[in-house]
Formats: C-alpha cells, structure tokens, sequence
DNA sequence: TCCACTTTCTTTGTAAGCTTAACTAAGAAA
DNA sequence: TTTCTTAGTTAAGCTTACAAAGAAAGTGGA
C-alpha cells in the first residue's frame, strides 16, 4: 500500500486489477482460477494481480474450495477491517459520521451539533468527528482510506465545490480543498442522495443492476440516477432535482421561484401546509406532523383526498422517470412512516398506470425503509467506490485522469 | 484494412487508436505532434498508429501546418471518400436510405415504397435499396463498413431486435440478423430517434458535449439521451418515451393505455383533434394541418389558447428532463413549421419558468429544424460511430465485447 | 498402497505495446 | 551560414499479458 504513485504502472494494470477486485467483492470468496473464469483474464495475470493485493492488505486467503476433484483452490476474500472509510453527512443543523470497513460496515458513529452552517465551522465540527470516530474504532489513522462528504443541494464532485446548497446557503464553496487540507485525507464531495444511491449500487439493492434511479421521499423529494453501473453526475454535478419536476397543472408558488413543483405539490411539507387549510375551515384540530396526517386520513375523507392526489402525483414523477430513462430498478425510500402508508399505496398504483405499456414489466419497482444512518455510509461508500472502480489511484492521492492510456 | 481479426493484438491499441482516430476526426486536419499533445500520447505511438491508419486508408496526409517556427508538421485528415456507410429509416409506409462517406456526408439517397411492413418485405426492400445507393454512388461494395437501421420502437440494440414497434406493428423481430444474413454486410440496429442523437453527438450540435438530450416534436415527441458522450439506451433499449410523460392533470386518454400523456394532451394529433371540436361548436371551417392551425392561431384567440396551452405543456416535459438530468444542452428539433412558431415560442418560455433556479445557465436550450433526410443519416451514423469507438474491431466484423482487457 | 486423473497455481519464455532518449528532418530568423 | 525550434523516427528498455509446461494437492479406482 506505500507505493501508489509509481506512475510507470500502466492504466492496463490499473483495469485489471480493479477488475480482479470487483471480482472478489462481488463474488464473494472465490480462488483465483475462479476469478480468472469470471473476468476473462490468463490465471497467470490474475495470480499475480492476487498477489499485489494480499501485499497490499486488501484481501486475505481464507480457506479452500472444496474440490470434488482435483487441487482445491484457495479461496480469497476481501480483508474487509484492513481499511476505513469515513463518510460525513451534512444538514443544516448537524454533521453525522460513520467510520466503515471495506464492506461498508459501519465500526463507530457519532454526531455533532452545527450551530452555524459556515465552511470554517464545517470543518472545524468535521476534524473533530473524524478523530473521535477514528478513536473510537481503534483504527490506525493510516489506514483511512479517505472521507466522503454528502450534503444537500448541487454539487460539482470533479471541482469539489458546492455549487449550490439552498439549505445550508452555500455557494461555490470548495469543501474538499478546506477538508483535505484540515484533515490531510483525500476527500470526495458529492450530493447527498446520490451517495446513498452510490452505497445502493456496491452494496444494497442495486448491486448487479447497470441502471437504476433512487427517489427519497420525506421533507424533500430526491432522485439519484445509475446508468450503465456508474452514477450519472451531470454537467457540473446538477443532477437530480425531482423535486422540480412539474406534473399537474396546479400552480402552487415553490421556493425554488417555479410553480407547481412535486415540492410545492405534494412534500410532505406541502401535505402539512394543505391540512392545516382543511382544518382551519372546518374548525377540526390542526395534523401537526405526518404521522398525525396518516391516521386522520382513514377518518376524514378530505384528507384521504389530500394523500390519494399526493401519492398519484408522486406517482406520476416515477412513472415519467421510467418512461424517459427505462431502468431495470426503481428504488423508492421513505421514512418508516412512508412504507407501507396510504401515500406510498397511491403512488405505486399511480405508477403502475402511468408506466408506457412498451416498457411494462420492465422496470421493478420497489419501496423500502430509510433511516438516517445510510446517509452517512453512503458518504463513506464515495471512498470505497473509487478503489473498486480505480484501485491504482488508491489509497492516498487523488484520482489520476490524464485521459491517457499507457 | 484486411486483418482485422488479429485476436493478439491488444486492447490498449486499440482503444489508443480510437483516440488517435477520434482527435483526426474532432480536431480537422492536425499533425502528428497535434495528436499527441491532444491525446497524451507519446509522439511515437501516434507515429506508429499513424502508420496503421494511413495503411488502413482511414487518414490521409494533405499539407503541412505553417510553422512559425520549427520543422511544419504534415497534417494528417479523415479519408473521408474512402468508405461508405449505409443508413437506413424504416417508417410504416416506405424505407429511406443514404449513402454517406466517413464524415456522415451523403453521397446517394433513395426511397422506396413498403406495401407491407412485414420483416421478409423489408428485407427484400433493403437489399434492393443498398445495391442501388451503391451503384449510384460508385461505390465498391466491399468499401461499406455496414449498415444501421433505425426505426420507430423500443429496439434492442444489443440484441439486433425490434422489441416493440406500434408503428411497424413488430414484436421481437430479429431485424439485424435478418439484414446480415440477406446483405452479408454488419447490421446495426437502433430506435431511431437515438440514430438522430447519434448523428448530433458526432456531426451535429452534439459535438464535444459530453451530456445532451435530443427531442422531437413533430407527429409523435421523441427524446434522444446522451449522457457522458455515450447514447444511453436504458434496459433492453426502452429509452425516450417523453410521448408518455404526464405533465398535466388533463386525463385524455392516450393510445397507450395511460392517461394524460404529452402526445395525448400536446402532439400534432392532439392539438388537430382539439381543433376539430373548437371548429365544430363554432361552426367554422375545420383545421386540416398544423400550418392552417398556426394561421388560425394568429386571429382566433380560442386557437391561441389551445397553442398555449400545449407549448406550455411541452416546456413542463423538457424542463422536467432538465431539472433530473441537468445536460449542457437540450436540442428540440421539429418540423419547418415548428421552429418559430408559437408553439415554440410558448415552449420556450415555459422551459425557462420551469427550471429549477439552482441549475439556470447551465443548460442551453436550442429549437432547430428538422428535415427528412438526417433520420436515415442519423442511421448511417451508428455505423461510423462504432468505428470512432472501437475501430480495432471494425471493419467486417461484429464487435467483440469479451469485456476482458488484454 | 499406488497410480492415474483433475484442477489449481506458479514458473519460464515470448510477444506486444508504451515510454524515454537520442537522432534526423526541415523550415525560420539572426 | 549558423542557430533555434518544432516534427517525426529509430533504438533501447520496461511493463504487462499470454501460452506452455511444471509443481502442488486433492479424489478415486485397481
């Protein structure tokens, strides 16, 4: 792991090494001629590449294939604890970390109040949170990987900057020079949702699958996009703001300046604000959160209503999605109180009417929970992503793109 | 330009002399020194791979730089005459074909009647078609790279099929191997709005954006997606139904089964059958075509709404693709009658009130005009878009995709 | 027990491809 | 004519991959 800047090593390496890891991640432990068979590559190729990476720490021989016949192979693993990640996610109001393995289980997490979202404070708060959780896992600070940084709003990953981030009211700010220098780790911004569609992608539902879309549901409306098993960033990191897509013709004023925005339309905030003018005219007692809002539409048809055009509208969003990009998996996350609601029932028939006939059967469709803690591992899965995809460059400086193949 | 089948030569050749290839083409005529400066190469292997492509007849010498200083570089171009790629567009009532050279210039086109759209008709229509477009434009046969077709659908280009024509009336037709084996030629495959992204990406306004949408407007609205210079073609093909987008709370019914689709609510066919019932409540002289609606649309304000209403709507699906997928530009090509009209001029405006404030800027919308003929180019396109990619294993031979680096 | 058989992994030799360094080529300016 | 600058080529060395052959390590039958 010390010389990874011996720039003679050809980008051919480079491939085929990650190719030989890919393989071990995916495939679980398997033998070396396994992996040959798996990535087409000459067993000689791969014995070697296995034997810069058990030097490199980054797998581990573990047992054997039990040969019906002949010489059982010895099976390879990744060495899972060699290495951490740590992956920050950022809100208004806090920063949660986590510290993970190179399987992405999270070894420690801790979170810290942000009194003044200010770039100073920022980093500040994350110094400090990177340590105790080093601290905390027991882990050689040499052997961090990087930090991964997730926080809402648009981000140019490349540059490394914030481009554009409503909640926290940043503007061009670049949070990896300001990180990398305070922590001496390489660091990786990205937007928040796409650093849980990222930990889908290695690790959770979209393992194995070239293009899927996630859509969190909750406070706001988010949408991270994986096309040909690589996330889709965009020009300058725009990507992603389903939020803002328009699909009935209610004009409902949004912050965003447009109108009839999902955001405006049918968030959970704009649930909220549409109860509270059903129940100011009735008289009622006012629905003070979502799960108050639920339970009041089993009783009341007009909140019933006020879900069933939310879910329907939702609904619509995904559909158009699934229209225009076709993807094999459609990953919906919600807060507990989402899955398995009125809301979520609404928006999956919706859907389902929706969907153009042509592509009907083509795209699953799933709805599932979401804690918080993901949003943090998804963060620590930046790190992990670029040394499945480009273990060269890994760990310790920066991703080399010269663009040239040598 | 014989021995394409080496199977030892290696990758890393090939794809360095894709980008050798790729800088003649992008950047005109340039030397040598000007490739390697472009490509990172070392001046050597551009000499080498140079020397391969001048042997091949790809490139040609033509001049020399005019030195301020120094030895003058011999500039080296496309030969752009010394092959030809055939492109086909399949519509329901007849088959269009061109010939064009290397830099997508047509050299011969012709048209010919389908009586039938049934595979075996088609077949026999093209192969009339490609002896004839070669004969007329003095062509030797065996200087075609190949054929693409493109039609109307959702077509899997990897496997050569028609998936699902509406149009065409075609479910899992094996069109690509059907074509090869009549033709004895390589057979490309593709819906075709995407042969027109294509064409865009390599001669049109595409050229060195990296993320750009095309739409359509016209009878039907279709979307080409090309994302990181690559056509996305989603899974098993089923890309770009922006005809099926749900902008509106209007619930026509579309042909598809769903309700409230854009071509329902806003395609040319909506907007004559929206007319037809103005017309007859008022008593006055029915629509026939778009032109006569853009003329009524200027004195009868009932008509001006109708054509309001619908740019509105269009502009909602575009800014909706804009907010999700955030490219540098966003190409709307329609009808000579589109560009300018009112239509156009309420879509625009509606595009811009719809996107999401954050991503302003930083998409270029451009509304251009739309022939015939660049459907068949776009066809074309496919095949020389193959040899810019990969040229190693073009001419003569179906790519390989072993996916293995050696 | 021993020997054939199968599969895994390593060693050795060879070919391909890229880079650097040195060299030749060719024109402009002093 | 000499010097400078840029273009392109030749030569030498390094990296990497493959193929062939050998060594290792089991199973199973005679």
């Amino acid at each position: 792991m010390s010389s990874s800047q011996d720039t003679g090593r050809s980008v051919l390496r480079s491939l085929n090494t990650g190719a030989v890891l890919r393989a071990v991640v995916e495939s679980g432990p398997v033998s070396r001629a396994g992996i040959a068979r798996a990535t087409n590559l000459s067993a000689v190729t791969v014995g070697a590449i296995a034997g810069e990476l058990l030097g490199q720490d980054l797998i581990v021989e573990n047992g054997d294939t039990d040969a019906t016949a002949g010489r059982p192979g010895r099976l390879l693993e990744l060495n899972s604890g060699a290495y951490g990640s740590i992956g920050v996610k950022l809100s208004d109001r806090s920063v949660t970390g986590v510290l993970t393995d190179l399987r992405s289980k999270v070894l420690a997490e801790a979170s810290r109040p942000l009194e003044h979202p200010s770039a100073e404070d920022f980093v500040r708060v994350l110094r400090d949170l990177t340590t105790s959780l080093t601290a905390d896992a027991g882990m050689d600070w040499d052997r961090l990987l990087g930090v991964g940084i997730g926080l809402p709003g648009v981000v140019d990953r490349g540059a490394g900057t914030a481009v554009y981030s409503p909640f926290l009211q940043w503007i061009d700010v670049p949070v990896a020079e300001l990180a990398e220098t305070a922590l001496g780790l390489p660091v990786i911004v990205e937007n928040d949702v796409n650093t849980l569609a990222l930990a889908e992608r290695w690790f959770g539902r979209g393992q194995g699958v070239q293009d899927f879309l996630l859509v969190t549901v909750g406070q706001g409306i988010g949408l991270g996009v994986v096309l040909g098993g690589e996330l889709h960033g965009g020009a300058r990191g725009g990507v992603g703001e389903l939020g803002h897509m328009v699909v009935t013709d209610a004009d409902e004023a949004c912050s965003c300046g447009s109108t009839g925005c999902l955001e405006a339309v049918a968030s959970e905030g704009a649930l909220l604000r549409q109860s509270e003018v059903l129940t100011q005219r009735s008289g009622s007692d006012p629905v003070l959160d979502m799960d108050e809002l639920y339970h009041r539409a089993e009783s009341d048809p007009d909140h019933a209503d006020l879900v069933d055009v939310a879910g329907e509208r939702i609904g619509r969003g995904v559909a158009n999605l699934i229209n225009v990009l076709s993807p094999e998996l459609v990953l919906v996350r919600g807060p507990g109180r989402f899955e398995g609601s009125r809301l979520a029932a609404r928006m999956t028939e919706s859907v389902a009417h929706h969907t153009f006939a042509g592509l009907a059967g083509r795209t699953e469709l799933r709805v599932e929970h979401l804690d918080d803690m993901p949003w943090a591992r998804g963060a620590a899965s930046l790190v992990l992503s670029e040394l499945f995809m480009s273990p060269a460059t890994a760990p310790g400086a920066k991703a080399m793109r010269s663009g040239r193949i040598q």
